[in-house]
DNA sequence: TTGACAGGTGAACAAATTTTCAGAAACATC
DNA sequence: GATGTTTCTGAAAATTTGTTCACCTGTCAA
């Protein structure tokens, strides 16, 4: 996918905080007026090429009728990825848990306007040492994420699948599982840490990937 | 609050399940042609009926620009708290997790109560052992909880207990199962929203306690 | 230097959409 | 039967909004 530029990946944003506060789109001149643009026509040229790119949909001809594209997936050409499971005491025994489930919410676009839902597995250890192959839960330590609202104590449910640019992943790092935002950038993999103060980029070379962070728990 | 009749009540329905598909609302004139009205002021009255009603916001000159009206607020005297699952109909029923729905967090959401609720398919890992089936999972809607860090969209675990002062309980309000902090202040039980923009504390007489709100979960 | 391209201005146009006005039929309630 | 409310028709006005055209300004690579 074609990587955004900057005010493209700024309007995007606007128009998807717009969506979420307000709950319907904004129109052309909304946007317009958000960034002091004289014409409406900058704002225009934008949304073609968010549409060009693929990000956005717009439905011609409709006032503030807009869908949010599916994720594309991106080729991590250079890197090695390689998948390993966690070692076992990393591992949140699931048996106090009393649920674990949710979909996709937020815009419904994302996956209910295809008609698919996105499913997901549900690891309970039940007391065995039984649990699936596939997915686990890890308990967070540290502030690396905070700025993803992932803090410390909270548990992330990691599953296997393709890891795409801006997904958080869980990956092996000096032995230890640390959870990092994955990130392409000119045909190169870095991980990113969400906290402003920790270092920006990490590159890597060889990198291994246990699982796609999906789902974050808090106890309250 | 005043009751809808059917044809309002259609129509609201249409206009949720068109968001929630498409992912921006109908024009009146989309509407029009779904009920086969021959003129756009049949739909204008009825929208004006809801407006009037409370269930739903229109934005005066905007195109396709709607909300969700803001809570009725309930107003009695002595507080009595009983201990009721959520209705049935608000559970959809995966093996052994129940999933209601969704919560009404701030903003009442009609199409709950009647029956049209998005399915979520949660495969349960083998060998997984039977929870506490007083426990059910809720999705959470509109923003009333965002000081508690609870959003749109997250997931909520419920679990059945005695409820105390600060918790975050699931409650039965108009029908409609939302999420508030319980305070105790002077032997009086209130209900309150955690969002600045919502009015503080919500007095209640009687009041209908689903469960604690123990685990909030987000999909990234 | 040239050309392509992202980004922008300014004005105007056409379509989409809401809103208003003036009625009328159906239906329950008193 | 009278009355009021809900529901609807038909047309037109007013406004919002997307779209198009002509043209300008930098940047960057060939």
């Amino acid at each position: 996918m074609e990587a955004l530029t900057k005010k493209q990946q700024a309007i995007l944003d606007y128009m998807r905080q717009h969506v979420a506060e307000l709950s319907y789109w904004p129109s052309i001149r909304d946007i317009q007026a958000k960034f002091r643009f004289a014409s409406t026509n900058a704002v225009f040229g934008h949304l073609q090429a968010l549409e060009r790119k693929g990000v956005l949909q717009r439905i011609p001809g409709a006032a503030r009728a807009y869908k949010i594209a599916p994720e594309v997936s991106v080729d991590l050409a250079e890197t090695v990825i390689r998948y390993e499971g966690p070692s076992d005491d990393q591992i949140v025994n699931f048996e106090e848990v009393k649920f674990a489930g949710a979909v996709a919410a937020g815009l419904p676009d994302y996956t209910e306007s295809s008609g698919v839902l996105s499913t997901m597995q549900v690891p309970i250890a039940a007391g065995s040492r039984r649990r699936s192959p596939e997915s686990f839960a890890l308990r967070v330590r540290g502030d690396s994420m905070i700025d993803a609202d992932i803090n410390d104590g909270d548990t992330v449910i990691v599953e296997p699948g393709q890891p795409k640019h801006g997904d958080i992943v869980a990956a092996l790092i000096d032995g230890e599982t640390t959870l990092k935002r994955l990130i392409k950038q000119g045909g190169k993999v870095f991980l990113k840490a969400e906290n402003k103060n920790y270092p920006d980029l990490m590159p890597v070379n060889e990198l291994v990937i246990q699982g796609l962070a999906k789902t974050v728990m808090r106890r309250i």
